[in-house]
DNA sequence: TTATTTATTTACGTAATAAAACTTAATAGC
DNA sequence: GCTATTAAGTTTTATTACGTAAATAAATAA
């Protein structure tokens, strides 16, 4: 229905984030010219991506008043299912990032043909829940924790998930949705939420500590997220072996285990737990382990940030953070900004992470092949 | 001259490194039609970037047989300077990444006009010297150890160029050159020629780690080299700080110094030192930090692979190679390939890599910008 | 020989862009 | 108030880059 080019897709980019801007503002930051401008919004106003911004900011000065164009949140929506161990998600978000409708349901059952039997019609009721026009939805995104193995499109690792051995998931997801499907590994498709509505939002390059019952998380690299040549950017779990003690969720589990307490989801341990000295004790060696990582990864990547999320509990993560300590003063020598550590705003909904996927591949500037693309519609 | 569009340069970019292409085969991997790739090469031909190749390969079966066209090395040249504490290296490289002129000199005097003193007439001198034509020069790129301050412009941090404090690099250069004058920090220049010539060659992803007095690296991604925000991506010494042991160059002439043995140059460190108990210690030592840093990096950035370089003597760099051992034995849970860990074949020839920044600037297609670039004539 | 195949070029139409000119809507100065 | 000025945005026009279709070239196959 509606082309998205390259520079319709950069106008995209452009206003995502901020209230609204006008088409000089825009033409000045893209470097192209206002009669150009004025094709590339119109297109856009046509297809309804973008509207004009009726609230007229008061005029700065002599000559005509510049009109704000901004993302029309209605323009677009797209699905985003996410399951892990515990349970599964699914949301629509509008064009804003918004989640407009939801469905969550805990897991018990994690072969792959229960978890779509609950996908599939859950994606058609929360369509309906949030009362959007069907036509307008471009794709459902898929993720869920897991590395992939060397055999292209299986997925492997997750203990709960073994009996996906034969699922490729480059096709098999397709026959669920009525729609274009997408997937990526949890902490890849969580930090394109952070890069589009969360803390990576202003930043051209940041890291993504995603800490669940594994350790995993995501590089954005000019604002792309860099997948690594063979997808593994930014698994830093790699680092801490699995035969040693580990700052992840599985490792807690088995910590409190030999304590006697058997937690079945990660939510259960909430903030009462914080004063099980052997807890604490988790905590201080944990905390170490990311200050090691934070300050690798910021001699590494040199990040504008490293941001932590994940579906440990809130608490720790947060403890986390304020205990870390400022980079600057952990690290020798550091001639430059070192990285602002920031907590994730997307630790509660990483669905919304699985819905931006489809946004990401079809607004993203570099993703853009070819002279015209297909359509959405 | 010759305008350097977009696509003119991804035509530049495949032609790097392979022998010769036919137009077909460019069409084909650029994704364009068969008359773009007419005029496209049409427009190089005539610029003299390229050539048609006259050996007639074997015709492969029926129609026309194609020619292939290749980079003219002869199309353009470019300068490089390139200094540390220990030496000056000035060459003209061309478009193949030939050196065809070069002057080395010892540095003693480490103030900048000493330097410039040096550089500015040896430029003239190996252009004279390489016999070529003055208009094919494109520019000349500077590259020499040392991070930049968070004063922009600055560097900073070698003790040797300690008087450099009111330098501005990216102005104080231009008056002794009578071309357009790039700079870049040695290891970031480097990993240029080596993603042009180098062990970089057919790799879209790979970090270089630099070993000289002190520990450098640089990382490219998806083609392309990547500073990070501080410009600091890839300083991978600072992961070793310096109050403690490290694998870096100083720390091998301080360990030297406490057996009694003063050297006064890197390269004064021959192989007939490798008997040397202290010197076998620190040898696996720093083989075990190395081998630390690239689990790390292969964790982090999933490179397809690393390389090891640097004006630490050949034989020490070699010895580290060798004994890393594959990264797959050593990291447990590599569930894809893991990084090939590769030698540098630019640690003889850091000017080179100097000599490839103002290529890299001018050929890069992300570096274009707008719709015809001014011309490098 | 002649038909077929493949590479490349030529001719031409379409889309994206910038420059110039124009329109619109505000303020500044009188 | 009236007019000049300024700035935003649009229309018109010329240029450029690209793709499609047709033409040409140079080989093999029949």
């Amino acid at each position: 229905m509606i082309n998205l080019g390259y520079n319709e897709r950069r106008v995209i980019e452009l206003l995502r984030g901020r209230g609204g801007m006008s088409r000089i503002e825009l033409a000045r930051e893209m470097a192209v010219s206002a009669p150009t401008l004025t094709r590339l919004t119109s297109s856009l106003l046509e297809g309804a991506l973008i509207v004009e911004d009726s609230e007229s900011r008061p005029p700065t000065g002599r000559g005509k008043p510049s009109t704000a164009v901004k993302l029309n949140p209605e323009g677009l929506f797209t699905v985003g299912v996410y399951f892990n161990p515990d349970d599964i998600r699914i949301c629509v978000a509008d064009l804003e990032g918004k989640i407009r409708a939801e469905h969550v349901q805990e897991l018990d059952d994690h072969s792959f043909d229960h978890i779509m039997g609950v996908a599939s019609p859950a994606v058609e009721a929360v369509i309906k829940q949030a009362g959007i026009d069907r036509s307008r939805v471009l794709g459902c995104g898929l993720s869920f924790p897991g590395h992939f193995s060397r055999n292209p499109g299986h997925v492997f690792q997750i203990q709960q998930f073994s009996s996906w051995h034969d699922i490729d998931v480059n096709k098999d997801f397709d026959d669920y949705f009525d729609m274009p499907v997408f997937h990526e590994n949890d902490g890849k498709a969580v930090v394109l939420s952070e890069l589009y509505y969360g803390a990576g939002r202003n930043l051209r390059n940041f890291a993504l500590i995603w800490l669940t019952y594994g350790i995993g998380g995501a590089v954005v690299v000019q604002r792309q997220l860099y997948r690594g040549t063979n997808r593994n950017a930014g698994e830093f779990g790699g680092l801490f072996p699995k035969s040693h003690p580990r700052p992840s969720g599985q490792d807690l589990c088995n910590l409190l285990s030999t304590q006697g307490i058997n937690v079945r989801r990660l939510r259960e341990i909430d903030e009462s737990y914080s004063d099980h000295p052997a807890i604490r004790g988790w905590l201080d060696r944990a905390t170490d382990q990311l200050r090691v990582l934070s300050l690798t990864v910021a001699r590494t990547l040199d990040p504008t940030a490293i941001v932590f999320g994940g579906s440990l509990p809130d608490w720790i993560i947060r403890h986390f953070v304020e205990h870390l300590g400022s980079l600057e003063i952990l690290g020798e020598d550091f001639h430059v900004e070192p990285p602002e550590i920031r907590l994730s705003a997307m630790s509660d909904k990483p669905h919304l992470g699985a819905a931006t996927i489809p946004l990401y591949r079809a607004t993203t500037p570099s993703y853009y092949s070819g002279r015209a693309l297909k359509g959405w519609a």
